[in-house]
DNA sequence: TATTAGTTGACAATACATTGTCAAATTGAC
DNA sequence: GTCAATTTGACAATGTATTGTCAACTAATA
């Protein structure tokens, strides 16, 4: 079998997901280090905060796509250090809920400050609709993994 | 400070890398898995084939993005798992060369087939331009986050 | 109500990647 | 040739994420 253009061009771009995710999580790290935060740390805090209202460990992870195992870690460091704090939840006796303190609302409206800075910097006069297409492309490439996952490799 | 449209889109794209960067391992993983490989070592090992020519761990490190630590590990992981062997450099004697053995070569061959149907099955019907707007984007934002690497933030 | 299926947190094993440091090898300037 | 700067592999510490498993909880259904 021989591989399409489309494939072609999908498996650099692969290629290039691979790099510049590691490339982000180390300027996050960078930004977030100085108050005690990790990217991961970040990533969750964040999540609370978009969510617009305290979620559970579980569903923290549906949203940011990650196993629920790896962010009850990070959940779990961020209460030892004092970001958050976990809070019953009326509905579901097992599934705590995760609540920012003020520390780690304080934390989290700095490290967005200094993101604007980065984010403006980086993005400086790159064409927006060009960036909003490869967004796109991003969530239906998501969606179609899916997909995949439900179909194993046959032997 | 306001962030600006570009930054704004470019955020999104940058949560979305994260997403798919997981998906994309996962996948690899599963597609590699059954022969005792995974992403990690399927990339070091591809990298080698990529080049044309035996490599050494730094310079496969470079080609890839990823600290010459990381692919040392992996390196090593796959040396004794008899995917590859280190062969002496004439040009430096520390820096031995990574050589696929037949066994990381079969590996390989079968592995790039199976990528090629899962490619063509997730990229079919995409727009190659699209998907290599995204590849030069991805470039772009490489060369700049490097760029930034060296300008620390001020507290 | 009873049973069953799905969800959730906890725990363990494994893999991946970063930063930092050290000593050996190489390279380049002098 | 000598010495300093760089490169490289080795080792350690830390953080991140996956899969797998188990028990507790929840929800749906008969």
């Amino acid at each position: 079998m021989k591989k399409t253009s489309e494939a072609t061009a999908l498996t650099s771009l692969i290629l290039e997901v691979f790099r510049l995710n590691g490339q982000l999580l180390s300027q996050g790290n960078r930004l977030t280090e100085p108050l005690g935060l990790t990217s991961a740390r970040w990533q969750v805090l964040g999540s609370i905060k978009l969510a617009g209202h305290p979620i559970s460990v579980a569903q923290a992870a549906r949203r940011m796509g990650l196993t629920r195992q790896a962010v009850q870690r990070v959940a779990n460091d961020l209460e030892t250090l004092g970001f958050t704090r976990f809070e019953n939840n009326p509905d579901h006796a097992r599934a705590k809920l995760i609540v920012p303190t003020a520390k780690g609302r304080d934390a989290l409206e700095l490290i967005e400050k200094r993101q604007i800075e980065w984010s403006n910097k980086l993005a400086k006069g790159i064409n927006t609709s060009l960036i909003n297409n490869a967004v796109e492309l991003f969530g239906e490439l998501h969606d179609r993994c899916n997909k995949m996952e439900t179909t194993p490799i046959e032997a």
